[in-house]
DNA sequence: TAGATTGTTAATCGATTAACAATC
DNA sequence: TAGATTGTTAATCGATTAACAATC
């Protein structure tokens, strides 16, 4: 077996690990050291060769990575070798924008159907992909042996749409909506939740002495009957 | 002090649980256990108390968390007690949909502005948000005292946007654009490149099986001259 | 009180970092 | 060959899980 079961977090890097590929190879150079990976990328360059020796030795001692051979290896790892089909769910102003977006700035997907319970939408077309009602979801996905589908609907029909696609025959889904999904063994979900990333980076956005501030603040206030064990 | 430094991991968690508690108030249920919790959100529920008790000792042994309250604690510690001020830098597809997707759904977040340096969108306005010149950008951002900024500007305007920012006073950012962004210390980056999630997502569609074989396969064609050590 | 559930400490697990031998 | 950089093993670090005493 070329891999055992690599961990999440590796995974997630590859893409990354892939699309500074595509911009080196555009601008035509062909060697690649995992130090200068590790400029463009963020992560240490021995993570990024622990990450690629899950797979295989992909690269030349003393020379580094060629670009065109290592990105063919990784778009073999991922699956993307061929382009993926996907389906959007919901093509409100985030499931449009989806749509849109992964068939401008994804070269690896194909988003060849969206769906929607709106009648008013169903027959209208995002560029030139066709908005179906949602009740032709299941047909559609089994015919077409879609794998992945985005959900992008409200929070109420999220865990509905994630039944529907898994019945059809979707694997994987990309969930937008801000509701645990529960599906079966074997089917993957990655939650997209938009308000969650923005809450947990403001966080960050003061600093930690005003966050510490604050918190002695309120329980100055009066506000609270628990107070804090350290401090 | 309340509070060390608290990993990432922690801090990214605690929006998910704000989310379900909003939920249960909105359902006026005012007890909840951590067991519950880990339903909700998919986190253990020990995970959830060892989460809390970095902050403090919110709940009643025997009887579980008091939804009202625990909300309440949270939102200051994430520091969501005020509605915070936000931009949007790029106007296009995806700017515009974050803008009206965080107007709509994030309560605790308004966007206040979105800039876009095409001339044909500046003036224009996205749901009741005016579009300005990016050239404005600084001036409204040190004005309104802005901390936390969206960039959704194509990839090679990123770095650009992000400098205009920063200088500006943005404290964090959250970042769609598909490059890593350079900045100072105490600047915080997070990133959400919608393509990378989706890519990552695909290696799980296909079954583990599949990708052996795929990966297999390749070896074979004699494509490669490169050997998998294992197998 | 008895039952339930938290808060916290200890044990385990996994991921990252460091180091360096292999080798181009 | 000498210099560079990979691939891999060992050491460290951090996060999760398990266990249970505290206590409502």
């Amino acid at each position: 077996m070329p891999e055992r079961n690599v961990s999440k977090s590796v995974i997630k890097r590859l893409p990354v690990y892939l699309r500074i590929l595509d911009q080196l190879i555009q601008r035509r150079v062909d060697m690649v050291s995992s130090k200068e990976l590790s400029n463009e990328s963020g992560f240490t360059a021995e993570q990024i060769r622990k990450d690629l020796a899950y797979f295989g030795a992909f690269g030349t001692r003393g020379a580094g990575y060629n670009t065109v051979y290592l990105r063919e290896r990784i778009i073999k790892i991922i699956g993307l070798d061929k382009k993926i089909d996907t389906v959007v769910i919901g093509a409100g102003n985030l499931g449009t924008a989806l749509t849109r977006y992964n068939s401008a700035k994804n070269p690896y997907v194909n988003v060849t159907a969206a769906f929607d319970r709106d009648s008013r939408l169903v027959g209208k077309k995002i560029d030139n992909i066709e908005i179906f009602d949602i009740e032709e979801a299941p047909r559609y996905i089994g015919g077409q042996d879609i794998r992945v589908a985005i959900i992008a609907v409200p929070a109420a029909a999220a865990q509905e749409a994630a039944d529907l696609v898994v019945k059809s025959g979707v694997r994987a889904i990309l969930n937008f909506a801000p509701v645990k999904l529960h599906v079966p063994e074997g089917v993957h979900v990655h939650n997209a939740d938009l308000t969650i990333e923005l809450q947990s980076l403001i966080y960050y956005s003061s600093a930690e002495e005003e966050r510490n501030e604050r918190l002695k603040k309120e329980t100055k206030d009066g506000k609270s009957d628990k107070s804090f064990p350290l401090e």
